[in-house]
DNA sequence: TTGATATATGAACAATTATTCATATTTTCA
DNA sequence: TGAAAATATGAATAATTGTTCATATATCAA
């Protein structure tokens, strides 16, 4: 397959608010379902469904505890990847 | 406005096969509409499309020379972002 | 000014996708 | 085993968005 076409798919997890929004908890640590939904307000299906793109785009990873479910960010690379965008809109709004 | 709408927003950007080509083909350099369209294969008007809408993002900026109109990347975050994620996803595939 | 070249724009259509609501799994504990 | 808690999934709807086609604007050269 074309790897420019997986790129564009592969950014394009990140072009959703919730996800973002996700991925920002996410930087802090892992976090379950229902502690993802009751920060972000957010329904439960809502949360599960997006993490369920995210998994199985490797964006997050899930670690079993139990009948929870705590989801983390997979690597260093979204991490690096969220904070390169945000400095760069954040120096475009500086101007 | 909230930033991490606008982050999500910006991702959007490097989320459409087009914008990731026509940001690829960059890295190399500048190009006019039409050097674009030829070496994508696609019409003009595909081109100029993306073109705005890279444009009114920051991720490109335009130079006037004569009546060609040569893009660029807008500066080095574009292709850092572009580059982590080419990183990531290789390493996912080689596992 | 006229014709040719380069780029941009507008509207319509088709396709993709996030959310909602209902329900299904899975795990734990009494 | 049965109930409760935590998470996942499926289908439908609504909204967003990329492409197409036609046309408009801008620049240059004769």
């Amino acid at each position: 397959m074309d790897v420019l076409f997986e790129l564009s798919e592969f950014f394009k997890f990140f072009g959703d608010t919730t996800r973002i929004r996700i991925i920002h908890l996410m930087l802090s640590g892992e976090l379950s379902v229902n502690e993802i939904a009751d920060k972000l307000n957010l329904e439960q299906s809502v949360v599960s469904h997006q993490l369920r793109i995210l998994r199985t785009a490797n964006l997050v990873k899930p670690r079993r505890e139990g009948r929870k479910i705590f989801y983390s960010l997979d690597d260093e690379h979204i991490g690096l990847i969220f904070n390169t965008g945000l400095t760069h809109i954040l120096h475009k709004k500086g101007k």
